[in-house]
DNA sequence: GAGACTATACTTAGCGT
DNA sequence: GACGCTAAGTATAGTCT
C-alpha cells in the first residue's frame, strides 16, 4: 500500500500525480526549511514555482533582505534586477464578494480559536465559498486578460494556468 | 542510542550539536529542494546561511532568475507570505489564525474585483491556506478527547507551518 | 480533485572510530 | 571535526473516500 519500490529521480509524467507529489513534497520541504532555520538559527530564502506557475515562498526575515544579502555575499556586483516588490494597493471597490465582508467582519469579531469547533465549522464553511467563488472570478478574469485561451468557460480548472517560460 | 525523544523545535544551544545538525540537515533539505525540482519540474531557489554567516545555495536555473521571476510575480499583490519563523504569535491564549486577519483586512481594503486575476489569485491562495487550516483546528477540537493522534494529523500548506511541538 | 490512511522508504540524532 | 552505523522518527506513494 506504500512505496512499492524506490523513489526513481525523474520527472513524473502523468500530470496528476505530478501535481499531488508536488503539494506534499513542497509542504515538506517547507518544514524542512523551517526547521532548519529554527533550530540551527540559520537565514532561510526558499522560492518555488510550481510547474503551474504558482509561487511558493519561505524566509526566515524576508525573501528581499536575504536576496540582497546574497547578492552582497555572491561579491559578484551582477545586480540583475533593480526591486520593487513592496507596496501595491490600489483599490477599486467594485464588485468585491459579499462573501468576503462576511468573512472579515466575522473573523474580526469572533476569534475563532483552536477550542471552539462550532465557530470554526462556520468559517469552514465560510471560507469554502468564498474560495469557490474567488476562483470561479480568477478564471473568468484570466480567460478575458489571457489571449489565446479558449473562451469556452470549463466548469473548474484547478490552477491558474498563467503561461510562462522557463529562464 | 538515536533520537531519545522527539526532535524540539527550537535553537540549538550547544553549538557543536548545532554546527553538525546543520550540516546534516542542510543537505537533506537542498537534496529535498533537488528532489522537487526534478521530479515534479519545479523551478526552485534555496539560499541558506550558516549560522556562522557562510552561504549556502541551491537553484535549477538561477537564484537571480528566479528571484526575477519572483518579484514580477509577487509584485504584483501584497507579500502574504508568512516568513515570520522567529516573531510569531506565542502566547495569544485566543490563539486565532493570524491568517484569518490577514484575510480580513487584506480583502477590507483591496476590494478584490472580477477583473483583477492577480488579485483573485492572491485572494484564492489566502482563502486556501486559512480553509485547510481550519479544518485542522476543527478536527483537532472536536476529536479533542481521543489522543490517537497517529495520522490524524495536520496537512498543511504552503506555509501554515505549525510544528507539533511550539515553542 | 482534495483529504485521510497506512505501510514503507527515507532522514537523522547520538555514538563510536 | 568528518564519516559510518543504527535505531527512532518522519515524510510520503499509493489507495480509498
Amino acid at each position: 500500500m506504500a512505496r512499492r519500490g524506490r523513489v526513481e529521480l525523474r520527472r513524473i509524467e502523468d500530470r496528476t500525480s505530478r501535481q499531488v507529489r508536488f503539494s506534499k513534497r513542497r509542504a515538506g520541504l517547507f518544514k524542512k526549511a523551517f526547521e532548519l532555520a529554527v533550530l540551527c538559527d540559520a537565514e532561510v530564502a526558499l522560492l518555488v514555482f510550481s510547474p503551474a506557475g504558482k509561487l511558493y515562498e519561505y524566509s526566515t526575515s524576508s525573501i528581499e533582505g536575504t536576496y540582497d544579502r546574497y547578492q552582497r555575499f555572491a561579491g559578484a556586483g551582477t545586480n540583475v534586477n533593480g526591486g520593487d516588490a513592496s507596496s501595491n494597493n490600489d483599490g477599486d471597490p467594485s464588485n468585491i464578494q459579499p462573501r468576503l465582508k462576511e468573512i472579515a467582519s466575522w473573523s474580526l469579531q469572533n476569534n475563532a480559536d483552536d477550542s471552539d469547533a462550532n465557530k470554526l465549522e462556520k468559517l469552514e464553511k465560510l471560507l469554502t465559498d468564498a474560495l469557490r467563488n474567488t476562483k470561479s472570478k480568477k478564471m473568468l478574469a484570466q480567460q478575458n486578460s489571457g489571449s489565446s485561451t479558449r473562451s469556452g468557460e470549463n466548469s473548474n480548472g484547478p490552477r491558474g494556468q498563467k503561461k510562462r517560460g522557463r529562464t
